[in-house]
DNA sequence: CGCCATTATGCTTATAAAAACTTAACGCCT
DNA sequence: AGGCGTTAAGTTTTTATAAGCATAATGGCG
């Protein structure tokens, strides 16, 4: 038997969670949104929706992007974007240490 | 802004969570599957088959029930079922309360 | 026997979530 | 002007999950 959950942050919706965080971290990562899509073997379309979407109702911009150029365009973190992400996986790692404590304490 | 999270055991699949709680509490307090899901409103078929795939997957027996007799019949707890419960229980306040620590130290 | 409330189970249908398809626009470069 | 790789966004299709429908069986009772 094992413990398994899932957690993640509303503003009325869903709108922060383990699945953004990935996908702003390839972002970041590889410069582009159509590149960590496919990196995190997901359609464009939806790794946008999902920036878009957490953007709205969240009031603040992730991302910054840009269209055409020499290399088509891209997208990189906007402060405010690396702030929550920061707090996020801070925020994270603390919440899986206690779940698995608790696990052990009443399963293990 | 909030936090929110499942949490759930599995033994390979999904075994115990809290719909599955509820549900026992219902049918513990009522007598019978069908009162439990007429309770919590959902379907005698649901709540049926949620502690029949529980069963067969955790390898143990969660209720004892009858067909016929003067009420109809009914279900109850086994032993087995009620110390889950209560252990699952205890568990499940431990992690609430840390996963609430956790986003007050970061978010709140 | 026929009634009643229940357990027991297969089968079908509706609903929501995810994935996929399509088209437009941008701006550099040859 | 046309190609390239990207952002941007509407629309459709598929898939997974939940809900709902139908039917059999049980056993005490009037």
């Amino acid at each position: 038997m094992q413990v398994r959950y899932k957690v993640w942050l509303e503003e009325g919706e869903h709108v922060f969670g383990d699945g953004l965080f990935s996908l702003l971290r390839e972002i970041d990562r590889l410069g582009s949104i159509n590149r960590a899509a496919q990196s995190l073997h997901m359609s464009y379309r939806q790794a946008w929706g999902r920036v878009k979407k957490a953007e709205e109702r969240l009031g603040i911009d992730l991302l910054v992007t840009r269209t055409g150029g020499e290399d088509g365009g891209g997208a990189e973190l906007t402060k405010e974007g690396r702030e929550l992400m920061e707090k996020y996986n801070l925020f994270r790692r603390e919440v899986d240490k206690a779940i698995k404590a608790c696990y052990q304490a009443y399963f293990g």
